[in-house]
DNA sequence: GATAAACTCACCGGAAATGGTGAGGGTGAT
DNA sequence: ATCACCCTCACCATTTCCGGTGAGTTTATC
């Protein structure tokens, strides 16, 4: 087993294109004799990303009724580090009660595992398995099996990312120290003024920093210039 | 060896404190056959955390420096997913050679493959390995054991994570449907009124998700409160 | 040694965000 | 059914930010 996990992921770091790797990760329902794979970007903006075996009719209602707004995995999935059992989720509200009745009947399994992957490009991801089983034989499952997803995740959205953006190596946007200094401070909550003072110089010069940073961004106002530099992990509060 | 790292994982997760992790991780240079284990919160903001089996001498020059600002390690580490070999980086500047020349000196090996760890609010740590041999040797090391680093590194990660923060499994702020919509939209660069616009509701409107977020988020103006949403994952760019 | 980039400072007018206060209807939970 | 929270709309005065234009010094790279 750890054999043909370890071939695995060697297939899925060679994979050519994304049809090839939606079949090489299919392949996994072999593997773990479960019923289905998936791996989606959870991001709200930009092109989202899925590759699943789910029912096709029950892929166009989730997207259609945005349901990822109530699915408690996705929501979970922003507070977690580790995969997690979906067991383990918060199930009690009404929406999502009827979110699991409703994702059984488009036969989702009653049992699934997520792992949260997160990026340098403010990416975040989710690579899950589910199926339909007892409570204890998908502990078992588990007990067995963590480590291996959360390698699979990564390994998965390593290649989907060099699939889809092959020139994305080396780094984009290159901020000068007082530039980084300047979001960083405005990001922590300071107002120009503050920033300026902490930094030690004109809330002028403070000012042309903003203005540097925000062009080099391609950023429409100090909002924007920060969260772009947050995304990608040009700064950090 | 495969079975020793299986091990180690499970030893690092029943740590009952930092100092038994402390021990558990250098124990790693045994495991591994290395000069350096190293595991380092990144975060600008907050407390940092290291974990280093380095020379003390080194480190607090290194903390005294603030060498992060021109450690490409550091700085590769923002743009990378994988774990990355420490050649790979840019070494050609020349404040990145004179750092090299400092880290060599400070008992840093030659060689190093750092693993970048993304956390749900805004962690970000790098665990590093570093030893001292010729670069053939090192891409023999590399090839087999990169996957097990990636492993290490994130339950090092949750590790720490837990036994710093023991009440930190649940989630932190909550923001409505219509906070999270307003946060995006001005995370992504529009002033209030297209997002309101984009949104169909009154700019006053608009005002008032702003400010709830705001105050849940414990932010003093709007780019900081799209900054710690960002950080912790409540929205996405 | 030239060229580029980073760092520093300054003015002005118009545009946008903020803080405070108020109010009504809807929905979910205890 | 009461409480809490969410969604929606409005005004006013003050603070802050944005866009454009200009310019001198230092540092690093070719």
């Amino acid at each position: 087993m750890q054999n043909q996990i370890e071939t695995f992921l060697e297939r899925v770091e060679q994979c050519k294109s994304l049809v090839e790797l939606n079949a090489v990760v299919a392949g996994l329902r072999d593997i773990f004799q479960v019923n289905h794979v998936v791996y989606h970007s959870v991001n709200s903006l930009g092109e989202p990303y899925a590759l699943a075996t789910y029912d096709q009719e029950w892929a166009e209602y989730y997207e259609s009724e945005a349901l990822y707004r109530v699915d408690p995995v996705v929501l979970g999935a922003f507070q977690r580090f580790h995969p997690y059992n979906w067991k383990s989720l918060d199930w009690e509200k009404k929406t999502a009660r009827q979110f699991f009745q409703e994702a059984q009947d488009g036969g989702v399994g009653n049992q699934g595992v997520s792992v949260p992957v997160r990026g340098p490009h403010g990416e975040f991801a989710l690579f899950s398995i589910s199926h339909t089983c007892s409570d204890e034989a998908w502990a078992r499952f588990l007990s067995v099996h963590m480590p291996d997803l959360l390698l699979i995740g990564h390994y998965i959205h390593a290649s989907i990312r060099a699939l889809e953006f092959p020139g994305e190596d080396g780094s984009y946007v290159v901020l000068s120290p007082r530039e980084t200094d300047a979001l960083r401070l405005l990001g922590a909550g300071l107002n120009r003024g503050r920033a300026a003072e902490q930094l030690k110089i004109s809330e002028h010069t403070l000012r042309v920093y903003i203005e540097s940073a925000r062009s080099k961004l391609n950023a429409s106002n100090t909002t924007h210039a920060v969260a772009k530099a947050l995304a990608q992990g040009l700064i950090n509060i």
